[in-house]
DNA sequence: AAGGGAGTCAACCGCGTCAGC
DNA sequence: GGCTGACGCGGTTGACTCCCT
């Protein structure tokens, strides 16, 4: 015999969740931890299926998420362990972790998929100046009733209990990171500013197909537009990020995010470097 | 002012993996 | 070892908002 039935379909509520039922869920969180989904809805009396309480705890409700206002330095991580680890949304959200898979994936395909293709059409352009980016992109406000919640829930936060969690991703939460809302950052693109994180031979280098032995901009089969970087590396990386007993040597994008990570995202080398390391090598 | 298209994001769906029995 | 269900993940959808005509 395995587990019992998660959830009968039937009285399942469906849509936008209400504040009272963010309210039950949390409270109830608050008493038992995260875990055992399929309890939840039956010891609270919401008509949510138990995979829908846990993707609103974890994509929303969740102490320590920031929403909206991408830093440029977290759109830098992101574009580049998108190239590194592919669509693995949970794998990239691990190394920023005050933010949700869903959230990076939202804002990979509405903001970076555009941005990449864009940056892919000057690319064949003899100019880099023309590669920056528009950078008002992570300037737009997050309009919900996402503050309201949090303020709701701000208490608990505050005495919320730290249960001991499985996933690498959860762990980060824990961290109690500081926001890098406010932080200085750079951007690897801001090329012309003087600011950017690279400079024009270590951009060109990294787009380079010498180097990169075969960096290429494709499709992917998804259709989207995705930056393939050393191809012996992805192919590397890809299959397992949990391959954390492959150590080689590191490639000038790798160097490039470690640098960033320890030059701008201090968080991300307090969070957990090992971690970083070892999933990456 | 109204209608339509584009952009955004929360939530759902389906599949693969893991773990209990 | 096989079956079954929970969990986690990535892709997709649909509702809502904004902007342009």
């Amino acid at each position: 015999m395995g587990r019992p039935p998660c959830c009968d379909k039937v009285g399942i509520k469906k849509g936008p969740w209400t504040p009272e039922e963010d309210i039950i869920l949390v409270s109830y969180i608050q008493q038992n931890g995260p875990g055992n989904w399929r309890s939840v809805p039956t010891n609270t009396g919401l008509m949510r299926c138990s995979k829908s309480c846990r993707l609103r705890w974890t994509n929303y409700l969740r102490p320590g998420i920031k929403r909206g206002n991408f830093t440029q330095h977290e759109e830098g991580m992101i574009i580049h362990l998108q190239a590194m680890l592919g669509n693995r949304w949970a794998a990239i959200a691990s190394y920023l972790p005050q933010r949700t898979d869903n959230d990076i994936k939202n804002y990979w395909n509405t903001h970076l998929k555009k941005k990449m293709k864009k940056l892919q059409t000057t690319i064949d352009q003899p100019s880099y100046e023309s590669m920056k980016p528009d950078m008002n992109v992570g300037s737009s406000t997050y309009a919900s009733s996402t503050e309201n919640i949090s303020r709701l829930l701000e208490g608990w936060m505050r005495s919320s209990p730290k249960p001991i969690l499985k996933t690498s991703q959860e762990k980060h939460t824990q961290l109690n990171i500081p926001s890098t809302t406010n932080t200085t950052t750079t951007n690897l693109f801001d090329v012309s500013s003087g600011g950017g994180v690279i400079s024009n031979e270590e951009l060109e280098s990294l787009l380079s197909y010498d180097n990169m032995s075969g960096i290429a901009w494709e499709k992917s089969s998804t259709d989207s537009t995705v930056f393939h970087g050393c191809q012996s590396m992805v192919e590397e990386v890809k299959p397992r990020a949990e391959d954390h007993h492959h150590h080689r040597p590191l490639s000038l994008l790798e160097k490039w995010l470690l640098d960033e990570s320890a030059g701008h995202g201090e968080e991300m080398m307090e969070l957990d470097t090992d971690c970083f390391s070892n999933t990456l090598f």
